[in-house]
DNA sequence: GGAGCACTTGATCGATCAATCAAGTAATGC
DNA sequence: GCATTACTTGATTGATCGATCAAGTGCTCC
């Protein structure tokens, strides 16, 4: 079969989701790919650059994969945020807490990664964190002027990373929501500032 | 010796912060110790009863070892908070952004821990929460009317984990010091609030 | 001085790991 | 119809893992 390649990558990255990489042995990759272990290393040198493979599968699914679903029927740029949000937080309630971030998850759990997969774990971070930052730009007249939508975008995923792993620790959602909650207060205090600003 | 016990448990600390626990081998902890694994599974059923150990030594070393020195001479409660992020970021920058928060890493390295560790992971976390709680507690009259300090308090974690994370992955303070300011921004404008309120 | 206990030493165990490789199959190009 | 290339199969390798254990050391208490 031709797909071999694809299900190994997309066992790999469920159980690097569900496992991280380190507990995730090829075996598991194979088993779940239905493959074996010479197909894996036709197609890959090293189990690392499944790994490496599946955190550019991920850079490309951002926009398709995340955002779009997330923000179907969402058109306010501020709204959208929250609807990202949002979108995590069904992903942790969907799992009784146990799936947040994969990236996120990754990220701590390698200590030290080699160059080309800080590299990849970094690039999903710039690219969430890029388009968060798009809709804030659009709502660049509603926040007060001179506003670090850059630095307030990092901020936006700083939260979310910061939530869901006290949830995942504590098994509830009461940390990410307390998150969400004080991001909408700030956010809240935000617009307030900038419409005093404009009269 | 008697204190072979503690120099397995420091050693086992060092090192599960500096490449976690999964990638720390009962050998390594052993050799930075200078014991051999019969004293350590005289003093230890398992490894994860190290962890276990390692975790309540965090636990017990908030106080004296961590908001101690954080807090020398500072007594403004709501200074106190950031005067923690400061040490936090201190750790980040005398390691090259290497090393943040152990327990962060290790509640996301450890994607399903056993009960006993999960909880001492936790319990560290609420600890946290709690000493900036009391800050927030005692600045309370700061604060709106109404303010859920706790809720608050928990944000200032995740602010502080969520941070952690990115720093280390871009290894640069950028995303650290993105949601400080952001931090800061949100109190002063809780502060100014509270102000108006009470005019 | 001897029994009992706490602890140390280090060889060793079976399991599991990532990775290799020779042999085999199937499709393509000429 | 033959050679080439792409891919599969699965046994196997050596390293490393956490954990065990029998033997030994030295202290304490009576």
């Amino acid at each position: 079969m031709d797909d071999t390649r694809e299900r190994i990558l997309f066992s790999a990255m469920k159980l690097f989701a569900e496992k991280g990489y380190l507990s995730t042995s090829v075996a598991d990759i194979l088993k779940g790919a239905g493959a074996h272990s010479g197909s894996l290393y036709h197609f890959f040198p090293t189990k690392q650059d499944v790994l490496v493979a599946v955190l550019g599968l991920y850079r490309d699914g951002i926009e398709p994969m995340l955002l779009a679903p997330a923000w179907d029927g969402v058109s306010d740029p501020i709204e959208r945020v929250f609807a990202l949000l949002a979108a995590y937080r069904r992903m942790l309630a969907g799992t009784d807490c146990l799936y947040g971030c994969p990236i996120g998850s990754l990220a701590l759990e390698l200590h030290e990664p080699d160059p080309p997969v800080r590299e990849l774990l970094a690039v999903n971070f710039s690219g969430w964190v890029a388009h968060v930052q798009a809709c804030l730009d659009q709502a660049r007249e509603r926040l007060p002027a001179g506003t670090d939508r850059r630095s307030l975008a990092t901020f936006v995923l700083t939260v979310m990373e910061g939530g869901v792993m006290q949830s995942r620790t504590h098994r509830t959602l009461e940390a990410f929501d307390a998150g969400v909650s004080r991001l909408r207060d700030y956010f809240m205090r935000l617009e307030q500032a900038a419409q005093l600003e404009r009269e």
